[in-house]
DNA sequence: AATGAATGAGCCTTCATTCAT
DNA sequence: CATGAATGAAGGCTCATTCAT
């Protein structure tokens, strides 16, 4: 049964979609590749026609939610360095509102992955990571917010604590801190409070 | 074979100790039965004369590192609260050198725990984080070292940074950032660059 | 592999064929899927296919020989009740000899089933005590053959009798009553001797 | 610890009983030795200082609860042969009633045993049989209750049906037949109803 | 391409048995 | 004698993976 493209694609999507579900909801060990193919409305032997192994499966999502991650903050802008920050973590947090499942498994994933995959697991929050950094890198030393730590460091820092945050928010309902805080309150624990000036929101 | 209660303390400690060698190293889904019992020097069965189940082998190691990480981060002290926390870390850390093991399950629980567990894995690390809160709490405003910070927050960021700080180090090789740089690290990224008074490196 | 749903049935049969005869020779706690699984020629796997327990597969193995024992017993007549239950009790009989791995099963259920399953197994011989209580209940007072002994009480008795007898037939390894001699033993013992009116076999 | 032969004997007396309690309830392939051993007072270790293994420790229940359940039949009397029967079985339903573990194994191995052990068991329930065959046997021709049938078939019939019933009174709850209902009831449906005074049916 | 029946390695858990104390 | 810690074979069940249809 010849498919277009577009098929294959749509069917790849949607076994990527549910696995993360699995993925994020149980983790990869107890995720169970028939629930998968159940969840996504096709049978078990199906996944096998597109990824070679569960594992294989499983670093697919990982990419796919990296990429997005990723791509949700790059933020072209030349306002402060603090409030490009700002704005790199509310588009971070954007996505994670729109794309639960697979926010989860990358959350998950970056604060501590499977031993056995780090290889090949830990790029995936690198491209956020440097996405951060280069908000620092290129500031003249005027301008730099936190010159007593190196930019890669804070950079790290800052994913790092936003990981956290959002298993703090998942843990606890959604409530501890709501999505939106999350920017804000790891901008200012690691960057100082956001400066008064003239008058903020 | 009546022994006396200390052979039988003995045997149960070994028993613990492989079985944080094993979850510290794959977690509690990977890590086999056979495998901890035969680390440590025994056969299957005997693991199941001590612990009901793998899950209840789990939560033993999980309370025994939380009780052992606690107590290491109690420090009474009346110095400046910055230096009470690097000291509290330091302790943290240096428990974390000489229980790797444990360490590792620990961290790993309190990053991201299984969900199926959460409701018995929760509290581990809630007594650490109240021993750093605590350094802040009986502040008088004018010591406050964050007073744009909630005392809780602030605990709660140290020691998820602290946690963070641990995962690059062990998935670094231990070279990333080495045990005795951490608690500095975590300290001047959330409480700001070490007062240089009147010199310090 | 999608195969037809004959195929499929197939399968399922020759896994109750290999179950019955296990659990006929040895009984549920003895009886091992794996070696019921090979009988059958599939591997263990495939069992937990078709069924989703061992007690599950013991339960349709009992509920399939129970079906069979009550279809054979089905004898329409108006022939004398002695004759009619000699009837009954040779169409079980030749039941058995053509089913000996189900017979076993219930027959050894019937006697004295498992403890923990009784509330699904009692059932069992159920419809056929019935269908030999019918032959009494709906005669006439004249033509009662133990007007002493209430219908249901006596219809028991020649179904455990029926079940001893094929007891000790099996247990004497075929010989000590035949398969042939059970029907006219059991309606004698209960019903008297067979009436010698004008020449029987 | 030397230890005085009687308490020997009331150490392995109470092991049997412990025995009989288990494996009346759950049977043999259920029973667990280290639930005997504590329901009787004792440390696992003790059952093995007494017997050889599990299974000598069943056949020791059966070859005490067989011994018993003869020497309980055993009726002296010069009534006539039917009240001797009954006579036979009220002895045999008191000791039921009076050693109840001990009964249900009983009646469970002589209704349908373990087969891996039908060698050692199924003398068990010889002699009563024949202590009931021995009833009929010597009675002169004139006597005889049912010349239609050996004497031998009918003490098995007899000793059968009787078990079948305490498996009913068992599996009732002890109500459907009552225990003391269940001398009359077999004798009647085997032997037929009491003569009433002058004159039988 | 999709299916889902078949597979069998793997794993947790039980428990009869042994034996040092 | 009594104990109970240690053992390890055994077995039920799961599930990732294969492949014929």
């Amino acid at each position: 049964m010849r498919v277009s493209p577009r098929t294959k694609e749509a069917t790849r999507e949607s076994l990527l979609a549910a696995a993360a579900d699995e993925f994020g909801r149980i983790g990869l060990e107890r995720a169970n590749i028939d629930a998968i193919s159940v969840r996504a409305g096709y049978a078990k032997g199906t996944v096998y026609n597109y990824f070679a192994s569960k594992e294989d499966l499983f670093l697919a999502v990982v990419e796919r939610a990296s990429r997005d991650a990723v791509a949700s903050a790059r933020q072209p802008s030349d306002a402060p360095p603090r409030d490009r920050v700002v704005l790199a973590l509310e588009a971070f947090c954007g996505w994670v509102r729109d794309h639960d499942s697979f926010a989860r498994v990358f959350v998950r994933e970056c604060l501590m992955g499977t031993p056995s995959l780090y290889p090949r697991v830990i790029p995936a929050e690198q491209p956020l990571v440097e996405a951060l950094g280069s908000i620092f890198k290129a500031l003249p030393p005027a301008e730099r917010v936190r010159p007593d730590v190196p930019s890669d460091v804070l950079a790290l820092a800052l994913a790092g604590l936003t990981d956290l945050a959002l298993a703090q928010h998942w843990a606890s309902g959604g409530t501890k801190p709501t999505l939106a805080e999350i920017p804000g309150l790891v901008a200012t624990l690691l960057l100082g409070p956001q400066p008064q000036s003239r008058g903020t929101s």
